[in-house]
DNA sequence: TTCCTTATTGCAAATTTTTGCAATAAATTA
DNA sequence: TAATTTATTGCAAAAATTTGCAATAAGGAA
C-alpha cells in the first residue's frame, strides 16, 4: 500500500482524483522529505509512472501546493522553485549570500500565528516561514 | 535627485555599481511599493531606461534580492515570481484557494525572530513571512 | 580630465515553465 | 461489470527565464 493512499481520501472528498502520476509525485516528495526541484521530481517520479511528462509535473506541483499537500519554496540564489511535502510546520532560515539554509521547528512562532488567525479571520493550515538573512560565515565576509 | 541615489552608497561600498538600469528598476520598485512581476517591472522601468532588456531585469532583480534591497515573493496560484522593495519588515497572509492576500505588520513575530537570531547565529536583515491559509470567504466554500 | 580595470549589459540561443485542446482514465451510477 | 461523466493527462507550441560571451560603461587612479 503506497504512502499516497494517505492523501487519496482528502482529495476525493474535494472532488479530485488520485491518479498514478499524483501518486508517484506524492511518493517522491513524501519519502525525500527534502526540497526538490521540478526536474528532480520528474526524474524520480518517472520511475514509478513511466510516460510522466513535464507539464504534468508542473501542474501537479501547483495543484498539491494549492491544496496544502506540498509547500513551494523560492530559495534566493537558486533559479528553480523547489517543492517539499507539507508535513509538520517547519521554517527556513536562508542565507541571502551563500544560499545555505537551516531548517528549524520554530515553536516560538506558533503563539504569534494563532493570534494572527484570530485577528485576521484567516485560517492557516500550513505555516511556512522563510527568514532571509546572513549566516554566521557570511557575516564575516560580506560585512 | 533620484530615489535610487539612496541605494548607491550601499552598493558601491560592496564593490558594485549603480547603473541606469538599476536606478530605473529601483525607482519603479520604490515608488510602487507593491509586488510587481518581472514583466510589469520591465514595462515601467523601460520608460526611464530605454534599451532595457529582459535578461537585465531578471538579473537585476536577483541581484537586488541577494543584496537585501528587494524581496521576492512566490504567490501560490500566480505563475510569476513577484518582487517588492525591501522596506520595513512586512508579512503576507495568502489564501491558498483564491489567492487573495493581506499585508500586515506583524509586530507579534518580532520577539520570536530576535530570539531565533540569538540561537542560530543568523542575522536577519529582512524578515519576510508568508503565511498560507484560507481566507474567511474560502473557508465557507472550500470547507 | 583621461586612462584603466572590470562589473554590467545586450544579444542570441538554450532551457525551463506554461497553455490549449483532444485523448485518456478515475470514480460514480446503473 | 458496463456505461457515464468529467477531472486529468500528453502532446505540441507558446511564453517566460536563464546562460555564454563580446561589447559597454561605472568608478577609481593617474
Amino acid at each position: 500500500m503506497s504512502c499516497a493512499s494517505l492523501y487519496a481520501p482528502e482529495l476525493r472528498a474535494r472532488g479530485f482524483r488520485m491518479t498514478s502520476q499524483r501518486k508517484a509525485i506524492l511518493h517522491v516528495l513524501h519519502h525525500s522529505g527534502d526540497h526538490l526541484s521540478p526536474a528532480e521530481i520528474f526524474e524520480r517520479a518517472r520511475r514509478e509512472a513511466p510516460g510522466l511528462t513535464y507539464p504534468t509535473v508542473y501542474r501537479t506541483l501547483e495543484f498539491l501546493a494549492k491544496n496544502g499537500l506540498a509547500m513551494p519554496a523560492h530559495i534566493v540564489g537558486k533559479k528553480q522553485l523547489a517543492y517539499q511535502i507539507a508535513g509538520e510546520s517547519h521554517h527556513h532560515l536562508i542565507c541571502r549570500s551563500c544560499g545555505s539554509s537551516l531548517e528549524v521547528g520554530l515553536d516560538a512562532l506558533e503563539p504569534a500565528i494563532r493570534q494572527l488567525e484570530a485577528s485576521s479571520g484567516y485560517r492557516f493550515i500550513n505555516s511556512h516561514v522563510t527568514l532571509l538573512g546572513l549566516c554566521p560565515k557570511c557575516q564575516k565576509t560580506a560585512g
